[in-house]
DNA sequence: GTGGTCTAGACCACC
DNA sequence: GTGGTCTAGACCACC
């Protein structure tokens, strides 16, 4: 399911809600559906459970999921109304990110093909139900 | 010249990396360009010089800057031809970001408005030499 | 009835418990009015049993409601004299509440302004007998 | 400095966590003064230093306290503007608490006299430098 | 020396 | 069985 580096300079529990927003964008996991239990998790991948834990209280406060104690952890449905202070930093890593991606010699038209790429993905992952 | 943010959680010597790659990708550094000598930066800040040292070292690294024993650091020509893994790497990134762009409801006319901007950034800080 | 939500952090019983306080406060259920039957509760939220009965069973004990073995639970008369380490209590609690609320920056006036409409909704509730 | 009560059903966190927003709420702890360490702390209150880190990084989600990593803790700048959602909880909060004291008998003024002796607290301990 | 991450476990409330 | 809290300890990056 997972594949973590123990190695790499990024920390596991990020490492682990990467994986698990990849997971949600590109809607391999559905809405309102049971993510496995930290218990599970932890055995799963040989991490300890309070790294899994960390991940998941991460995740439930950035609302990709929602926890329920004596229940378990579920993908929450995607968010209708961002914040404002969401949308200015995601303006801010797309400006830092073409910035470098420009010096590359990235031109306009591969960002635009890659975006398409991205939104089929998406859509994709939607429908595939 | 930079202005860190001692409050961030962003550790100084990434803040000051980020500053550096900045001003090279938008020009105001020029190719062969010196930058300070550590010891003047690290006055100029008051950093820890060794927090300086680092920043010039891992920016080497990446390729920004070169130094030469004894004469400074000084801006890297850009380069003419990016590794295959630079730009698979800048694809990966550049995907995944465009994920969460989509999931808070960026749509394709938003990221080319803010390519656009970007190169045009770019532009004005080449040719004001 | 009620409206529970599944996915809330706060456990169901509490916020079985809080619904039913509000409807105690402002008026709503009436002194020694009696509550639906922990089976009845039970069938309607289709919620565990035992989840009804600690929600009852907290109610009793912090004095909202008396139960009667064999009859059922019943809304207790408001508290003519609330006991001194209940003001006390009280008390604390809207000092603690205050601080917080004026770091946020409310001002007297709003405060009056809330009171005021807590006050309405509480005479609404008890004149529509 | 402190008194934990290790019974309490509240989390050891938690009342860390008030204790120390009151303390700044009543400008005891004033901005950028720098917290006890964790290690400090910890050793101080017999707590694990996970369970004070716990605390501090839940702080410093709420903007109350900043951290930097090899420096250290610190009091954050009172916010200029708090966001939309922390003045709709905040009055909600106020609504629920109201309702409750106003079924214990406490009147306007009695709410008046408590939020100026609050705001006399705060004046005091600002002041107080 | 500082905060941040992580392990290996225990115990708790909730359902 | 589930997530949440907590201990006792180790190691790391940063300064």
């Amino acid at each position: 399911m997972f594949e973590l580096d123990v190695r790499s300079r990024k920390p596991i529990y990020e490492q682990l809600m990467d994986k698990i927003k990849e997971m949600i964008l590109y809607g391999i996991l559905k809405p309102d559906e049971q993510l496995p239990s930290v218990r599970t998790l932890s055995a799963q991948l040989t991490v300890n459970p309070n790294t899994i834990q960390k991940a998941y209280r991460e995740l439930e406060r950035e609302g990709y999921i929602y926890s329920q104690a004596g229940k378990g952890s579920f993908v929450a449905p995607s968010q209708q109304q961002p914040g404002a202070a969401q949308l200015a930093e995601m303006k801010e890593r797309l400006l830092k990110l073409f910035a470098e991606a420009i010096y590359l010699g990235f031109t306009k038209s591969d960002i635009e093909k890659l975006y398409q790429q991205t939104m089929e993905e998406q859509e994709r992952g939607k429908s595939s139900d």
